[in-house]
DNA sequence: TTGTATGCGTTATCAG
DNA sequence: CTGATAACGCATACAA
């Protein structure tokens, strides 16, 4: 192991040049500092991060919380995770939970033993962080979660659900001309008691609308159906629904709209548009291929989550504020980043 | 942060009382040791990792190197790895390999260079642990290796290869009384060009023989068919094989021998007992409660390897032997693990 | 068995 | 802008 000692005496000059020319901390002299970075290339240099955390404030690890339910979905979110810290040299330390607020707490407990600078938890499908505000409260800054709901008690994150993904739906089918628009759905966080669109869904929709290219249109009528009937499709219609696009919210139900359309004689996209909004946490399948009809899948991008999770624990574990754009932004970043997902989707015609 | 000293003048001893008492190595007197411990936990001490490290040998980090491939079955690995290594308070670092030569070795450098004890390189699917031999001649006591096929070069490590599998689908079925088997498989590695089983095959099957609990039957007659035709077992039956069981190696080509046995009016599992022999790293299909025949899978669990890497990584990157049955021994462990995976299985009859 | 002293390789805080 | 020197928190060889 060559230290940082083996490198002062090569390039003739103290340990601390050789760390402020390493760091690019302070300001040194132009030859000085050529003369350590040739010595440090030569030697192959490496700086012993073990050294280096125990000195420094940060040891560069971030760990990470992984859920035991959708494994698809969160190795690839870790993937992309990984892929976009290493290029800021940290590390993630990975933990897994088994899906109870228990040992979720127990992972985090871990890897903040361990000496991560901070961690991001990911068990969405659990959903515990409302509950655990608790003891989350006094590490706040070391925490970031990646939650379905909104997060309570000031704790950093952000949430990748389904009504943000579903109201993207809307915009992409109303950016298309449509101004009929139903939604087939039972989940509580889109359809409200009353059969009608949830509030966070229509708060959703008008902070989309604002920022969104095309202008709002309060004229857009909405539809909402059930899933827990034989027909839902049909059912829907018998209510006197008349709607030239739909959007249902997972790839069963979806099945079972298609199935129903053709029965009834539509021909997909013309008579009838048809659109899945994909919950972030549920298993992306990658059948769609296969499907003759056209069909748009709207979700989350794992690389777009990933890249928010990213500059949140990037902002609030280090100074380092590596912003927005930062990080690569060959695609707009924000607090709800939403994209096709998956090259299996097949899009409109 | 409360450190040692505090613990110490708590306690009223010398820091390297505590020192010892908390780490268990050299005997210390039990009332001193509790009044240690008990005012380590009344102070809530957790030992620092990053002084550990640097003082000590290790740093009680393992780092993984991830495919990007078949994210299923690594990340299905992943969780137990680190279940594992948790109760050993090792803590485990990820880095994606992108499949590629490069890529991997670049993990594996990362990794190492950011402190890791010792590399689990599980990079299967592009299996390039033979041809990397050479880099990773020097630290071949830091890198662990799962493979496809045999490791070679002397790095430590374990294959998880199909033809384990498919020998242990063998004696699975000769203990069921079946003396003619068949194979149908186009995979080399199981069918060699003269149309008979592979020596690995074979070599794999007599190990399984002197270790099973059945005595060696020479006698099992084995018949070999392509899987490259129209109509697999059809074509077999046509060259005069008589066999009452069938081995296949993936999900896919037993849809299509079952489809076919029903055609000829076979019934399953009575005239014909067919049985999968999973690859380690095929997405293991989940599907399989479906099914209304009789067929059974059998593949390595991920529980199973990760055992047997955690034991590897255990014994190579530290002296603690972390034997056999040190770890958690209600499944047998050995450097061929096969086991009947995911519940969905549906068995014989 | 217990306490003391030194080292691990950096970073950070000072004087110069 | 540069060079000594003191932390960082713990393990360990050595002395008691």
């Amino acid at each position: 192991m060559t230290t940082i000692y083996e490198v002062a005496a090569r390039a003739g000059v103290s340990l601390s040049t050789v760390s402020r020319v390493l760091n690019g901390k302070a300001s040194v002299n132009t030859e000085m500092a050529d003369k350590v970075k040739r010595a440090a290339s030569e030697l192959r240099y490496t700086p012993s991060q073990k050294a280096r955390s125990l000195a420094s404030k940060y040891s560069h690890a971030i760990g990470v919380v992984l859920p035991n339910k959708n494994m698809l979905f969160s190795s690839h979110l870790l993937f992309s995770f990984e892929h976009i810290l290493r290029q800021y040299q940290k590390h993630c330390v990975v933990a897994f939970s088994h899906d109870t607020l228990e040992s979720e707490n127990e992972a985090i407990e871990f890897l903040l033993s361990q000496g991560c600078d901070g961690v991001f938890v990911t068990t969405i499908a659990s959903n515990p962080i409302a509950s655990t505000t608790q003891h989350l409260q006094d590490k706040k800054h070391r925490v970031v979660a990646l939650s379905k709901s909104e997060l309570k008690g000031g704790v950093t994150g952000f949430s990748a659900s389904i009504f943000e993904v579903a109201a993207y739906a809307f915009t992409q089918l109303r950016d298309l001309g449509h101004n009929d628009i139903a939604l087939i759905s039972d989940n509580s966080e889109l359809v409200s008691h009353t059969n009608d669109i949830s509030p966070a869904l229509k708060s959703a929709l008008s902070r989309l609308s604002t920022t969104g290219s095309a202008s709002f249109r309060p004229e857009l009528s909405v539809y909402v159906g059930s899933e827990n009937t034989d027909d839902p499709l049909l059912d829907l219609l018998a209510r006197d629904a008349t709607f030239s696009a739909l959007i249902c919210t997972s790839d069963t139900l979806e099945q079972r709209i298609v199935s129903s359309a053709k029965e009834l004689g539509m021909e997909l996209p013309y008579d009838l548009s048809i659109i899945t909004a994909q919950s972030p946490d549920s298993p992306l399948s990658t059948s769609k291929s296969t499907l003759s009809y056209s069909v748009s899948t709207v979700a989350y991008s794992t690389l777009d989550i990933a890249k928010v999770a990213a500059h949140y624990c990037l902002s609030t574990f280090y100074e380092q504020a590596a912003g927005e754009d930062t990080i690569d932004s060959t695609l707009p970043m924000s607090t709800a980043p939403i994209f096709l997902d998956y090259g299996s989707t097949v899009s409109f015609t």
